[in-house]
DNA sequence: AGTATATGTATACCCGGTATACTCATCACG
DNA sequence: CGTGATGAGTATACCGGGTATACATATACT
């Protein structure tokens, strides 16, 4: 949904046509998050589709317009006044991995947290690079990198919390090795 | 990506048929990210075509069973070897908010920011307490309830750092401010 | 002149997320 | 005993986001 909002804050300061769109999604967010332009131009579609955005002609070098409407403008601002909804997170592939790598037999689960933290790392150092280089009167820009480098700086935390979580699990072990079976869900008749 | 190589994950220890992957999968999550069964059974028809896992008949009561192939058992070492990319990170619908707030004009960002800050706390508080509840040899639900409160702590460090950013900007913009509007204190951690 | 690059619109395709249809079995209840 | 709720189980429809690509024009470089 946040592009689909993202292109109507955009659209709530004027008239705009698709490759403009892109632009300035990308001016804001600092080109983290390269904005597709067929992304654009389908969002559009279904924005108007929705009566949430409508078209607003065609300018002598033909770019295609759009303004926003009155019910996108509601739609902005119960955007802006509800929160992001972080009871249903969306999912998290490395917190997937390592949920999956600890029941995995033969794989080491060690490796995997160092080379993630590794790459973590890596990233990390390019996000304050980059923080260093930002202009300072780009408030967006230095937000959208901070909120990377925080969240890069809590992740490599957890890798670290698990690494410690997984030597103290493998200490216990050791003694006596203790392994589960899954237990398959009560099977009941199935067939039509 | 995360639900194909989960598929694989747990089919590589032994066929399972579709309900049965579903349950697993949410167990190893602890229901953090609800899968559909729906999805299920779509990765699994691509798995299928892409030759990655195959169908390994069926069983007396009916159930549908897959089993994992070579190439599907390479694909999954490929994906625990390869740490996740975290230089394109995925779309954070609350950064682009912020973002986007900066350069709207009517909207009160610090709002904005107030009420995020609550609603993320209150998800916090959530997690903290399902984690005393967790079984104690659960480590995957455990690591990705960690997971989640170590973003969470730092969704809510973010949000404070871009208030007293915000606020900072406010005083360069109006050197002079009559009245200033009073801050109601802020409450820092609650942590387990 | 030809080629690379930027601007600009648009469509095809894949994957993830959600809802829903449909069947069969078990269990509770009046 | 019948009925209805619930859970197990498979499957499909639909939507939105992500990526690639087609296609056209203008500018710039060689």
């Amino acid at each position: 949904m946040s592009i689909k909002h993202g292109l109507l804050a955009l659209l709530d300061q004027g008239p705009r046509y698709g490759y403009q769109l892109r632009s300035e999604f990308e001016s804001r967010t600092g080109s983290t998050w390269p904005l597709n332009v067929g992304q654009v131009y389908t969002t559009l579609g279904r924005l108007d589709r929705d009566g949430l955005v409508a078209p607003d002609g065609e300018d002598d070098e033909g770019h295609v317009f759009y303004r926003i409407t009155e019910p996108g403008r509601a739609e902005l601002r119960a955007w802006f006044d509800a929160p992001v909804s972080r009871t249903n997170p969306p999912r998290d592939e490395l917190a997937i991995k390592l949920a999956m790598a600890v029941a995995v037999p033969g794989i080491d689960i060690g490796t995997v947290v160092q080379g993630q933290r590794a790459h973590t790392l890596r990233a990390l150092q390019d996000y304050t690079r980059l923080k260093t280089r930002a202009a300072e009167d780009d408030m967006a820009w230095q937000l959208v990198l901070e909120s990377l480098i925080f969240h890069a700086e809590a992740e490599v935390r957890w890798l670290d919390h698990c690494e410690t979580r997984l030597a103290r699990r493998a200490a216990e072990r050791a003694p006596a090795p203790a392994v589960e079976q899954p237990v398959p869900p009560r099977r009941r008749g199935a067939r039509r």
